[in-house]
Order: structure tokens, then C-alpha cells, then sequence
RNA sequence: GGGCGGAUAGCUCAGUCGGGAGAGCGCAGCCCUUACAAGGCUGAGGUCGCAGGUUCGAUCCCUGCUCCGCCUACCA
């Protein structure tokens, strides 16, 4: 025992095992294996992110599913890599050059593309360094960036094919501008905030109307109603000539369906430079495009008198004009949700700009299909009634930014014809003038390249060993806030160029938050950071609470220091139950004593065993990773540890024979290394470190790579089970004596037992175990009598006298028992009132009416023993 | 506006064939019993958000409501 400490140092373990797998290549996978495939490919954290809960939550799910894969057998593949979050390098460079003084466009394109390379070389490694920390067995020898050549020339491979086909476009079009990023961004890269504004009402002419940017007035081209709205008919068709702050202007009134008569006054000004819904209407009415404010969010030239200003100091300064003029009927306060840009939070700015659009209904439709069909199954269910309605409404997809890192689009212009050419190759000259071109100085947006995430990294284009092997990936495993950004648009590009689904299961799961269910977040200081808690408490102790916490359906869940510390606890106590097993092996020779006949306590606890197998394994199936760790958890300290271990002392201390100690050796051996197979891919390091110590026969030589414990129908043991649960009642009612009547542990109670007879000859056999596990001292007779000053334990139909001679106390035994008995009696009055109503005998099937029954005699025959008890000690007898 | 999720022990949460509800932590009592005090044994604690309905029987299924959270949307 001295070799191994009487606590888990977590540290000293996970540092020692994790480089021994890597480089044993035991995460490495071979397309030729003649096994059947399993793979994942890994969500690609951005490459300027550093491990969060999320991450460690989703590769520990991962990490979960490809080793237990492996164990069992599967040509399991892993594949990890990060990718190259364009606007978030932008905005972590671009305040680098502020501080240093300087901006992207003083730098260059290309000083500012070396930059970004440089820091993505020195600090793109990070998350990769701590998701090993975390365990994943993820296969390094295949880590993508999406910027690499090859996937950089999927990319390209992608957008020219969808081009070919016309389901990428360039068109004008009113985009999300982001003044800080300077950039466009796609519907859902901008995030509604809620704020406080002025509904300001503006007199235009004959007509009122309210509006929240009274700065876009200036880009008004016409004011609409709604086509029923009958206080306004008469003024539809006509252009009016309004006073204005700068002068009279000419404006049309138009008819619209999206005008809400209820809203305001009914009215609203259009103005198709600056708002998504207006440029539809003016589109629908001819009305012209006029813009007042610019990409850099200050008004333009045609703002006249407030050309230059930022927009915002332009809406006080608008406001206070047309106070000044009269033209302002009223000020009312007003909270609604503005758009800000999910990088910077700066308030984003609609504008009309050219941008490359990718056509997403003809995909989409593909995508439903796939869902519908069953061939791509998203799990829990429920999240695919999420991805119909988004996918079923789909808009065009914005693709271009105006950015510089990323990949940039592959189309150039001809400067002297001024012909569009998208090509697989950089072009030097026009293909059709021969004229010089220049390339679209945009790039794509991230999700472009990692939409091809599942095929790229596998090789695509080309159709190598990997994409043959490897595609469709098995299951995808990821939170429910990519939905839309990732799953929707990978399962849109990999069934088109793919012509397949690129993973078979998506398994969305939860988020998670803080003790006080708030989202973390920076600026509220509560940000979890995972190495700090798998430092404290250990990786093995970490991964397991965020398994418990995996609860499909469940949308957020809270991380608490207690709920890990509790598991950390479960880590310690499997390390003792090791660390008892391997005290005790002195002598031990396996081959003898597999020969030897398996004690009561043996069989139980291989036929528990099998059924902790059976549960771990349907949990996995089915992606309950909660109930695969209760199971785990349940397994080895309720029964494991709480039961066998101390059943096993017996035989191991004090053995009748040496060859009930081989056995107890051999079943303890033997169900504790299947207990570690079970539980490694939850806690790879801590059963890989006791996995080694323990003795084993013709084992592989890392936990890793060996078999994962499979059920056997014949370790299957019902009568073990029953014999044991009379012998638990029993321990278990003699103990409830020992610790109501506040009598010490260390004390040895007599006992004298009187068998029902169907126990009698189990309890004979099992008398030596009875009397260790309650520290007592029995004597078992079927014609025993009670003993004066004895309490009563009762399990089913057998009692047992608990000597109190000398300690009794019979006012609190008198207390016992007629707590019990109420407990009783309120039992059999449910029951009673249940059998006695006719329609339950008559409608409720048989078996649940014969089961009450039982419980209803046995519960009659514990009253009468307590009852009888009580009176035995009310006689004086106590 | 539409959609989704949640409401169960003091706290955090499980409970997927509808048959008197469980865990962890916390709490109380007795214990350093030779694997483990990061532990052992024992115990207290719940009208399963509210109101109806279906059913012999509802935490579970249906309807409505209240409160919390999230997603989504062209009410400016």
C-alpha cells in the first residue's frame, strides 16, 4: 500500500498519460482499417479563442463518444482544427494597431495579412494545447485550419461550382453594415439589443407620422399607408410638397401591405437607403434609392446642411431643427430592439451596397429533405421543428465582407471591358479581352468555409481514402446556438457537393451558465474558466460533472463549484476502492482462482455489473450522457464500494478457507477492472493510471485501446440479486437501530434472528456477512422468542431481535416503533382505499392490481410485527 | 407578433411505456470501524407553478392561466 497515496493527485496523472496515448498513436485513425467507420469532426473553435465551458462541454461530449467507439472496436476518427474567425482576428488586430497608433489601412493589405499570420502562428495554438489538457482524443496528425491550401481550395472549388450553377450572385441589395468593422454582415451576425429611444412624430404636411431615426428623414423618398386604411385613401397616388428643415420636398404617397394601420398613425415614411423594410416598398412602388448616410455612419453629401455629421449627433441635431420649425407634433417615448453588430455591439446601419449573395432556397430544400427523411437525424427531436421553420424561410445568404483575412473571392474584374470571371485559378488577364483584371478585394465570410467544414477537412475535392471512409461523418455534436450559422449551412453545402449528408446524428446540446443561470460573459466578470476548475478539481472529476449535466432537451445549465467538488469526491473514492483492491492482492493467482465457486456477494455483484454494462450502453446510444454517468456513479459507490467492497473484507481478512479469499480477490480484481473500461471514456486518467497497476491477463497495453465492457446475458444472476436484497434489508434494518437508538458503530450488537422460512437457509449461509456488515453478533433460529430488552427489525418476513440490555431505552424504541407504525398504517389506508374502489380491481391491468396486493400484505404484516413489538414492550417486557 | 424551453426537497437538478417521486449539495444525530473524514452509518425534509379536463388512477397526457428564460420577426 505504500506505493500508491491515499489521495487522487489529479496533476501528476493527467500530465503523465496524455503525451504516452499521443504518441503511441492511439488517436490516430486509417482509412484502410478493416473496421467499421466512426468519425467526428470537431466544431472548429475560432483560432483566437481560448478554452470556455462551451468548448470543454462539447469536446468532452466528443471525447466521450470516440473513445468508447474506439474501445469497442470501431475505426474511430476524430478530427480536430480551428477556424479562422475573420471579423474577430479583425477586431482583435485592429485594437493591437490602435494602440499602437496606427490602422489596417495605413498598414496594407498585405503588412496587415503578414500580422495576422504572425499572431495566428503564435497564439492560434492555444485552444489546441488546452484541449488536450482536456483529454480529447482527437487525431492531431489531421488538425485543419481553414485557411489551410487544401481547404482554402475547397473554398474556392465551392464557390465557383455554386457560381457555375447560379446559386451565387452579385447583386445591390440592403445589407447590415457594421461602421466600426467596416463590413457587411450577414441577418444573423447582427444581434437585437433592447433601448431606450424618442418615437418622434413629424408633421408631413396634411399627414403625422412617428419614426425612431428621424435623421433618415433626409433620405425619404415616399411616405406609405396601408391600402384599407380609409382615413388615408384619398392621399394614395399623390406626391405632396411638405415644408422640410431643408426646404420644401416633393414626396409620394404609396399603398403597402406592410404598413400597420394600428401602429402610430398609420402612416410611415419610406426611405429604401436606410431600412430593409422600406427598400422592399420601394422597390414594390418605383421609389428611388436616396443615401444620407455613409459607410462610415457620418451623413453624406446629400444631407446638405448636416453633411459630415455622425448619424446620431445628426438625429439630435434634426430633432431640435424641426422643433425649431414647428414640424414636430409630439415626443414619446419609446423602447424598442435595435440591431448591433455580434462583434463590436456597434449599432448597425442599413445600406444599400453590391455583395455576393448565395441563393439559398434550391439548398435549403435539399437540407429540409434530408431531416425529413430521416437521413440526417437531429437529436433531441424537437430542435428539428427549429431548424424547419428557419430553414423553410430562409433569405439569401450575404457571403462577401469587407475584410482582408480570410479567403478572398475568387472573381476579377475587367478594367477594360468590365467583365466578371469567377475561376478555380488566379487570373493575370481577362479571358475574353485579354485586358488587365483586378480581384474582388473582399473576402468570404467565415461560415463559408467552415459550411464545408465536414468534407474539407476529410480532403474534399479530391476523393481521397479519408472522404471515402470517413463521409457522411457519424454524428455532429454541438450547442444550439450554431443551429442555424453552422449545422444548417453544412448540411446545405455538404448535401450539394457531397451528395450526401455530412453527418448521420446531429446531437444538440445544452449552453452552459453560471451558478446564477446568467450567461457568462466578460464584462460580467462570471466567466468559468475551465483550467481553472480542472486544476482545483481534477479534468477526470471536470468531464464527469459536465457529463451529468447533459441532459438532451435541456437548454441551459448551471456549473457550481460544489457539483464538481462532489464528483472530484467520486474520483477519490473509485482511487480507494483501487487502492483497497491492490492492498489486498498479496498471494493472488488468477488462474486458481477463477476455478474456484463465486459467494453470494461475487455473483451479485458480476450480475450488477451486467446490468451497469447494459444502462451505460443504451444511455450512450441514445445520448444520454446524464443517465450513462449516474449509472457509472451509482455502479461503483452504491454498490461497488458501499456493498462489495465491504461484503469483500470477509473473505479477504478473515477467509474460512484460502480459497474464498483467492475468490473475493479475483471477483474484486476483475469487476474493478471492468469498471474502469466502463467508466475511461468519462475519466480517461484516472482509470488509465489504476488500470495499469491492477493485475490482468493477456491485456492491451493502455486502457485506451481495450475492449469496452460488453453485457453477457449469463453474468445475469436473479437469484443473487433476491438472496442479496434480504440480506441488505436485513443489515440495513439492524443499522436503522443502531443509529435511531444513537448507539455507537463501534459497538457489537447482539442479534438473534428468527428466519421466515424461505430465508432460513440463505441466512444460515450468509450468517458470518450479516454480523460483519451490522457489527453485530447473531444467532439465527427459526423458533427463536424475543428476548426481553430487544428492539425489533423486521425484513419481510423475517425478524430480528436487537439486544438493547443495558443501552435499552424504552421510550425511545416506544418512539421507533410508533413512527413506523404510522408510516404503516398510512400505507395500508392508500392501498385499501386503491383496492377497494371496484372500477381500479376491474380496469387496471392485472399484474399492477396483484402487485398492490402484495405490498398491501406485506405492508400489513410489518404493522402487525410493530404493533405486537409495541405491546411486547408495553407489558414490562421491554 | 410567432415559436421554443423551464417551474419537483432549503439550493442545483434527474424522473421517455400514466400505478404514493429520486440524486448531489446543505441540514440533524452517531462515528477517525485497518480503502477513502474528499469518508461511514442513520435520519429529517416535497399539496411535483395555478385552474380545469381525460382516466379506475395524472409530476407525467389535453386545454387555459401565471411567472422566468431563450430564439425568431419588415410595428417604423
Amino acid at each position: 500500500m505504500s506505493d500508491i497515496a491515499d489521495r487522487y493527485d489529479p496533476a501528476a496523472t493527467e500530465a503523465r498519460w496524455y503525451p504516452v496515448w499521443e504518441e503511441r498513436g492511439y488517436f490516430a485513425a486509417d482509412p484502410k482499417a478493416a473496421k467499421k467507420p466512426f468519425s467526428i469532426v470537431m466544431p472548429p473553435p475560432n483560432v483566437t479563442g481560448s478554452l470556455h465551458l462551451g468548448h470543454a462541454l462539447d469536446n468532452t461530449l466528443q471525447d466521450i463518444l470516440i473513445r468508447t467507439k474506439r474501445m469497442d472496436g470501431f475505426n474511430a476518427l476524430w478530427v480536430p482544427g480551428t477556424d479562422h474567425a475573420s471579423i474577430a482576428v479583425h477586431v482583435l488586430l485592429d485594437r493591437q494597431l490602435a494602440t499602437e497608433g496606427t490602422t489596417r489601412h495605413a498598414l496594407g493589405r498585405d503588412a496587415f495579412l503578414e500580422r495576422a499570420w504572425q499572431w495566428k502562428e503564435q497564439s492560434g495554438g492555444t485552444i489546441t494545447r488546452q484541449l488536450r489538457l482536456l483529454g480529447s482524443s482527437c487525431d492531431w496528425g489531421r488538425e485543419r485550419f481553414t485557411m489551410d491550401a487544401g481547404l482554402s481550395r475547397a473554398v474556392r472549388e465551392a464557390f465557383v461550382r455554386l457560381w457555375d450553377e447560379g446559386l451565387i450572385y452579385r447583386d445591390d441589395y440592403i445589407v447590415n453594415w457594421c461602421p466600426r468593422c467596416q463590413t457587411v454582415l450577414a441577418d444573423l451576425e447582427v444581434e437585437r439589443e433592447e433601448r431606450d429611444a424618442e418615437f418622434v412624430y413629424i408633421k408631413y404636411g396634411p399627414l403625422t407620422l412617428g419614426t425612431v431615426r428621424p435623421e433618415t428623414k433626409l433620405g425619404d423618398t415616399g411616405l406609405a399607408v396601408h391600402p384599407r386604411d380609409k382615413r388615408y385613401t384619398p392621399y394614395v397616388g399623390q406626391t405632396l410638397t411638405i415644408p422640410s428643415v431643408h426646404g420644401e420636398i416633393q414626396i409620394r404617397v404609396v399603398a403597402d401591405e406592410a404598413v400597420d394601420p394600428d401602429f402610430g398613425t398609420g402612416v410611415i415614411k419610406v426611405t429604401p437607403g436606410h431600412d430593409p423594410t422600406d427598400f422592399e416598398i420601394g422597390k414594390r412602388h418605383g421609389l428611388p434609392v436616396r443615401t444620407v448616410i455613409g459607410f462610415d455612419g457620418k451623413m453624406t453629401d446629400l444631407a446638405g446642411p448636416y453633411a459630415g455629421m455622425d448619424r446620431f449627433e445628426c438625429r439630435k441635431r434634426i430633432v431640435e431643427d424641426m422643433q425649431a420649425q414647428g414640424l414636430v407634433d409630439r415626443i414619446e417615448p419609446y423602447r424598442h430592439a435595435v440591431g448591433v453588430c455580434y462583434r463590436c455591439k456597434t449599432v448597425v446601419e442599413p445600406l444599400v451596397s453590391k455583395q455576393w449573395w448565395v441563393r439559398t432556397k434550391p439548398l435549403a430544400d435539399v437540407a429540409i429533405k434530408a431531416v425529413r427523411e430521416g437521413r440526417i437525424k437531429i437529436i433531441p427531436r424537437a430542435w428539428s421543428k427549429t431548424y424547419y421553420h428557419w430553414m423553410e424561410n430562409i433569405r439569401d445568404w450575404c457571403i462577401s465582407r469587407q475584410l482582408w483575412w480570410g479567403h478572398r473571392i475568387p472573381a476579377w474584374y475587367c478594367e477594360t471591358d468590365g467583365s466578371v470571371h469567377v475561376s478555380r485559378t488566379d487570373l493575370t488577364a481577362c479571358p475574353t479581352c485579354g485586358g488587365p483584371v483586378k480581384q474582388d478585394p473582399d473576402v468570404l465570410d467565415t461560415w463559408f468555409s467552415s459550411g464545408l467544414w465536414p468534407c474539407s477537412t476529410l480532403g474534399w475535392p479530391d476523393q481521397t481514402d479519408d472522404l471515402k471512409t470517413f463521409y457522411p461523418t457519424s454524428v455532429l455534436v454541438t450547442g444550439y446556438d450554431i443551429l442555424f450559422f453552422w449545422v444548417a449551412r453544412m448540411a446545405m453545402l455538404g448535401l450539394k457537393f457531397m451528395d450526401d449528408v455530412p453527418f448521420r446524428d446531429v446531437y444538440i446540446h445544452t449552453l452552459v451558465r453560471d451558478a446564477e443561470g446568467q450567461k457568462m460573459s466578460k464584462s460580467k466578470g462570471n466567466v468559468v474558466d475551465p483550467l481553472g476548475v480542472m486544476e482545483r478539481f481534477g479534468t477526470d472529476a471536470f468531464r464527469f460533472t459536465l457529463a451529468t449535466l447533459s441532459v438532451p432537451g435541456v437548454r441551459d445549465v448551471r456549473i457550481s463549484d460544489d457539483r464538481i467538488e462532489s464528483y472530484r469526491n467520486f474520483a477519490n473514492k473509485l482511487w480507494n476502492a483501487a487502492r483497497f483492491a491492490l492492498s489486498n492482492l498479496d498471494g493472488y493467482d488468477a488462474r486458481r482462482a477463477a476455478k474456484v465457486a463465486p459467494s453470494l456477494a461475487d455473483r451479485w455483484i458480476e450480475s450488477r455489473f451486467d446490468a451497469a454494462v447494459r444502462a451505460v450502453r443504451d444511455s450512450l446510444r441514445r445520448y444520454r450522457f446524464n443517465d450513462a454517468a449516474a449509472a457509472l456513479y451509482e455502479f461503483t459507490w452504491r454498490e461497488l464500494c458501499d456493498w462489495y467492497v465491504e461484503m469483500a473484507k470477509l473473505p479477504l481478512y478473515k477467509p474460512a478457507s484460502p480459497d474464498e479469499r483467492l475468490r473475493a480477490q479475483h471477483t474484486l480484481v476483475t469487476v474493478l477492472e471492468g469498471t474502469l473500461r466502463l467508466l475511461h471514456p468519462f475519466m480517461p486518467f484516472i482509470t488509465e493510471e489504476l488500470w495499469q497497476r491492477l493485475p490482468k491477463t493477456k491485456a492491451p497495453e493502455s486502457i485506451m485501446i481495450a475492449a469496452y465492457p460488453k453485457a453477457r446475458r449469463k453474468a445475469q444472476d436473479a437469484s443473487a440479486e433476491r438472496d442479496m436484497g434480504t440480506v441488505v434489508d436485513l443489515v440495513t434494518a439492524i443499522r436503522a437501530i443502531r443509529g435511531e437508538m444513537r448507539i455507537s458503530p463501534a459497538a457489537t450488537l447482539g442479534v438473534t434472528v428468527r428466519p421466515a422460512p424461505e430465508h432460513a437457509a440463505l441466512l444460515g449461509d450468509q450468517q458470518r456477512m450479516v454480523e460483519a456488515l451490522a457489527r453485530a453478533t447473531l444467532t439465527v433460529d427459526p423458533a427463536a422468542t424475543r428476548p426481553p430488552g430487544s428492539a425489533l427489525a423486521v425484513a419481510g418476513g423475517t425478524e430480528a431481535y436487537v439486544d438493547l440490555a443495558g443501552v435499552v431505552d424504552v421510550a425511545a424504541e416506544r418512539a421507533r416503533l410508533e413512527k413506523e407504525i404510522r408510516k404503516a398504517a398510512e400505507t395500508i389506508a392508500f392501498l385499501e382505499g386503491k383496492l377497494g374502489r371496484p372500477e381500479f380491481v376491474e380496469k387496471a391491468p392485472a399484474e399492477v392490481v396483484e402487485r398492490e396486493r402484495e405490498r398491501l400484505g406485506t405492508e400489513r404484516r410489518l404493522r402487525d410485527k410493530l404493533t405486537a413489538s409495541l405491546s411486547w414492550i408495553a407489558d414490562g417486557r421491554g
